[in-house]
DNA sequence: TAGATTGGTTATTGGTTGATTACTTAGCAC
DNA sequence: GTGCTAAGTAATCAACCAATAACCAATCTA
């Protein structure tokens, strides 16, 4: 087809790259969440962004690139929501507010779970250093602007990777089948396990582009 | 060659074929650890338990149904060190004991991150169901046979997902360029922090045969 | 409205990868 | 030793994937 037409709804006009690059960070953001780095192909990304794949490989060089800007725009995302939380004037303790602002970013889809893969993915040469460094970043936010000592930091960032495991395993998935993953739940999300299990979040793609 | 003579030390002399089973479990733990279930291929793993790469397909079927072994395994494994700890007599607090022969599993290579990766695959359709109820499994057991109640065995578990992190990121390789990592590790881990850093870990193969 | 620029596409390819098929040989029972 | 069974290997393949090359068409500008 000559005539553009996205399946994604938003007809191909031409859109300015800038536009058309977050757009494609996004469709990345949610493949990358679901299957993370060595499971997601550009193909499928392409598709989620309705754009074709040999363009998402040409504006981000590769797919390393790719998801390291991927990490990069979530860590970005989630300081911002962290220094918002940090400015708000409330009754709510910081920590508090600081853990519903973090359990907000689950609605912004895959990007949570972006971060999480990158986590893991330690000894890669590329994505590692990277990794390490974003998350240093929040440790060290943690420590002089937010205020937190060191143990109330690791508390708070085991806090975080807890919830990202939970939103990782799809656990609400069973949670009207049982309940000990209610207990559970309950327990891990005291505010907010609602908004996590508003979020149906259908697979992306019918993973007919990457790999088994 | 024709007379076997495995890379791994292992004189290629013939095995039972349970104990050779065993032996490619323990390599696919490795490689699985390090790369991921999609990061991994299975030529990797034969490598490294020095067999070829069809007798693990072989063996296992799929390359999947190694990975839902290799998650098995590890979860058979941990559930065992927990129940040891939970026998053990001492005037240690359960919790701590259970913290210690968790970090303790840290020096079988591979093991907790091989976890890992699958609590974050939870969206696949054959590995996200075993991966939950292997998470509930242990929650079960803080709950029922260690006598926690559901904020204890959150926060135990918050723990380990913490733990899980750090040993992913391989963030004992900036323990000696960072003092805020040094910080962090510690309060990450209050004791047996030395038997992680102990842990030098070489790369288990080239990466010449999982995919960029 | 000609021409340049920018935002895309189609076609293609070399290298992987999981899996299958067919073949070999070590070790045991007798 | 002879034959059977179990423990492997070598050869091969169809599918897939990231990346490259070549081309095309909106939109802006002079």
């Amino acid at each position: 087809m000559s005539s553009v037409t996205k399946e994604n709804g938003t007809k191909g006009t031409r859109m300015r790259a800038e536009d058309r690059r977050e757009l494609i960070l996004k469709a990345a953001t949610q493949v990358f969440g679901d299957y993370g780095y060595f499971g997601t192909t550009t193909a499928v990304v392409a598709r989620a962004a309705g754009v074709s794949q040999p363009y998402v490989v040409r504006v981000f060089g590769t797919k390393e690139k790719l998801f390291l800007e991927v990490l990069q725009r979530a860590l970005d995302l989630l300081m911002h929501e962290f220094r918002a939380a940090l400015a708000e004037e409330s009754d709510i303790p910081l920590a508090d507010r600081m853990g519903l602002a973090y359990v907000g970013l689950a609605s912004n889809r895959g990007l949570l779970l972006s971060l999480m893969h990158g986590f893991v993915l330690g000894r890669d040469p590329e994505i590692g250093p990277e990794a390490r460094k974003g998350f240093m970043c929040v440790y060290r936010f943690l420590r002089s602007e937010a205020g937190f000592d060191a143990d109330e930091s690791q508390r708070f960032l085991a806090g975080g990777m807890m919830i990202n495991t939970m939103i990782g395993l799809r656990m609400t998935d069973d949670f009207d089948r049982d309940a000990d993953v209610r207990e559970l739940l309950h327990a891990a999300f005291p505010q907010k396990l609602d908004v996590l299990l508003a979020l149906a979040e259908p697979p992306i793609a019918e993973r007919n582009g990457a790999r088994a």
